[in-house]
DNA sequence: AGTATAGAAAGAAAAATTTTCGGTATGGAA
DNA sequence: TTCCATACCGAAAATTTTTCTTTCTATACT
């Protein structure tokens, strides 16, 4: 954070809003000229900050309105048995985001499916197929009040 | 989705993994000109099947390596306190999601901070004084195992 | 069968953007 | 002061985006 000034910052938040802004537009913003926002743009991706640039689909044209929550329970947690789970969830495509947790809970699952019953037939043949799963507690979302996509900066 | 083809859905797939993609690259793995692969872009834009195009920042150097999940439950459920606590949600940029769930919590929240002492401030200062909230139960996470930025297509 | 028509793809040209590169100004260190 | 590093500027080159016209193909109609 120490390697970025604030025109830097400024930079990052205009591109994690809005990704397709021409070096013209995000110069015109910026107060500079083409040239250093260019040079910015390519360091802040080689120092990592930019990780990479994606479009952003709509779940629901694609089927996918419902948002689930599953926390996972592991009945053992030796380490070969996590490590297997941890390895076994990346084969899942339907599992989007899958954390860590503290607490209780071993593992927080982020699931968007078409509907409750297919999410029913995907814990049935495929999450609770995996070994050592204790208990599965699942919440779903009925609407999405909010999401930005971005980190804060700054 | 019956408005998508094959080729649609496998434009969706690279673009939601890299938007950074040229025309001309993305024509090469679709096997056409250029011509119809930026026709087709701007229909999936205009259908809305792509929303936006953004830049993906890395948590970790921005200073909020914690990713915090919180479940809030209303003490009461009139629709007025409900709205009101959507509304003021929107306000609080920490909060990067909000879902409205189903089932005993009533809301989760995404929050990314620096450490659990900036958390801890952010509950006391801000998220606590939010009216009508009942109970705050935080969990936080310790890794991420997967984060996928994309949706299933097809 | 022949012909019209719509939709998608191709090709080429124009417009705009990205990328490169040489030059200038500023500030700090020797 | 002089040197050096850094950031910025401006212009040219390379590439991409965007627009437009033409071609192809499948389908439906006479």
């Amino acid at each position: 954070m120490e390697q970025l000034d604030d025109i830097d910052k400024k930079l990052l938040r205009l591109l994690q809003a809005d990704a397709k802004l021409t070096t013209k537009e995000l110069a015109a913003r910026l107060g500079l000229t083409l040239s250093p926002v260019y040079e910015r743009i390519k360091r802040l991706e080689n120092l990592g900050f930019i990780k990479q640039y994606v479009a952003i689909l709509d779940k629901e044209l694609l089927g996918q309105p419902i948002t689930i929550f599953c926390q996972v329970s592991m009945r053992y947690h030796d380490k070969a048995f996590i490590e297997n789970f941890e390895k076994e969830i990346q084969k899942l495509e339907e599992v989007q985001e899958c954390y860590h947790m503290a607490g209780q809970v071993d593992f927080l699952l982020k699931i968007n499916m078409g509907s409750l019953d297919e999410y029913h037939g995907f814990v049935r043949n495929k999450l609770s197929k995996i070994e050592n799963i204790g208990t599965l507690n699942s919440t779903f979302s009925l609407k999405v009040i909010k999401q930005s996509l971005g980190y804060r900066v700054g």
